[in-house]
DNA sequence: TATCCGTGGCC
DNA sequence: TGGCCAAGGAT
């Protein structure tokens, strides 16, 4: 007789298990199977008939296998896979993105967010380049010594590039895992976090660590996803939460964190056909990346007004509003962010007219320039700042601003 | 351990 | 529209 037992500790976690007998009368109450061999040829044969046909998988060289499982992280598939084919044609090989610059770089990436994962990559390749004469390391430690790699994408590429014995554990492993155990706390927590962890350990096959581990992650994100697909599932006999009817209740959902809402003005300086930007500071979010200045809307305080005094905080710039842009509304992590958006100009121009005014005093920035539109295209941006530079540029052909 | 770090798609 | 989320890592 099947018995329920306390989830973080029950019979999964003592994998290899015994079959227990399924009541023939009552086969959609069927007890889960407990086989760990079976589980795993299920899991395998599945992966056979379904996988995906995703660019690095016709070669599974380390460098595509790595590039891939950076790209993916907090990624949908299909935008990943995008960005792959494009970044794969600029930059074949390792040696080819260490010799990038970091703006060419972080420009490929703009739009995937996360940009510190860009500027990780590049730092791993020219390590790779230093260190390993530009050949991917195999070791364990060496790869998880790169730049941007922690232990799932070490595991990952160790298993799915170099064939290693070593499990992966990503969201979609967490979830299925979740399921198949029936955990009633949250997976990133302990006590499911180690059971998960040494259950995925225990199930990777010898010899057949690269299909395990893709097979377990494709399970998540096709058929054990969000919203199971359990009529689909190559082991929902085996699964403890589909045998319960909890499936759509696993995994437990962790702390949900608030969005905070927040206004900031931004401003376009022109002048004579050139535009103002500036580097972000890393350390902060969207770090190197190229920005318009602007900032923090006070209390009470009016868009138009902060846009001047931003201005002056972060440049030493003295300017006024020459137009409203209008609104961009943009959310990231747990922000939203209202954008008020100006164009600006310098309240004493130099007096020359073929000159540039004198340097800015950054606060806010590592580096300036004035750029053309053209220049502007080149650079990496955040999101709602390229959507405002668009925006001007399809006004500034209307207009003919320059 | 908790928090920060982006973005666009989906329902 | 708004909440949720998609192959995590660093601090």
């Amino acid at each position: 007789m099947y018995s329920m037992q306390p989830s973080t500790t029950n019979r999964f976690s003592q994998f290899p298990l015994t079959r227990l007998q399924c009541n023939s009368s009552a086969r959609r109450h069927c007890p889960p199977k407990t086989h760990l061999s079976e589980l795993q040829k299920g899991l395998l044969d599945w992966f056979a008939e379904h996988k995906r046909p995703l660019p690095w998988r016709a070669s599974y060289t380390p460098y595509e296998v790595w590039i891939s499982e950076i790209m993916l992280q907090q990624t949908q598939m299909e935008r990943g896979v995008q960005y792959f084919k494009r970044w794969m044609t600029r930059f074949p090989d390792v040696r080819s993105l260490a010799a990038a610059s970091e703006d060419e770089v972080l420009r490929l990436w703009e739009g995937l967010g996360y940009y510190s994962r860009a500027r990780h990559i590049l730092a791993a390749a020219r390590h790779i380049v230093q260190e390993h004469k530009g050949r991917f390391p195999s070791d364990l430690a060496a790869i998880r010594a790169l730049p941007g790699v922690g232990p799932y994408t070490a595991g990952a590429i160790a298993s799915i590039a170099f064939g290693k014995k070593l499990p992966c554990v990503d969201a979609n492993v967490e979830r299925v895992l979740a399921r198949i155990l029936n955990i009633d706390t949250p997976v990133k927590q302990e006590p499911a976090a180690s059971n998960i962890r040494e259950t995925a350990l225990k199930l990777v096959p010898e010899g057949k660590a690269r299909e395990h581990n893709q097979a377990i992650m494709e399970l998540g994100a096709l058929v054990c996803a969000r919203i199971p697909r359990c009529d689909r599932c190559p082991v929902s006999v085996y699964c403890i939460s589909n045998y319960e009817g909890l499936t759509d209740k696993r995994p437990v959902p962790g702390k949900k964190i608030a969005v905070k809402p927040f206004v900031v003005a931004t401003g376009v300086l022109l002048h004579r056909g050139r535009i103002f930007v500036q580097k972000r500071h890393i350390g902060r979010v969207w770090g190197n990346l190229w920005e318009f200045p602007g900032g923090k809307v006070n209390e009470g305080e009016n868009a138009k007004t902060a846009v001047v005094r931003k201005f002056l905080e972060e440049t030493g710039f003295a300017v006024y509003t020459a137009q409203e842009y209008g609104i961009i509304r943009h959310s990231y992590t747990t922000y939203k962010i209202t954008m008020h958006c100006f164009g600006v100009e310098l309240k004493n121009p130099p007096c020359l007219t073929d000159s540039l005014p004198p340097p800015p005093l950054l606060t806010a920035a590592c580096a300036w320039q004035w750029a053309d539109p053209a220049a502007i295209e080149t650079l990496p941006m955040p999101a709602p700042h390229r959507k405002l530079a668009q925006q001007i540029f399809a006004t500034s052909e209307q207009q003919c601003l320059n």
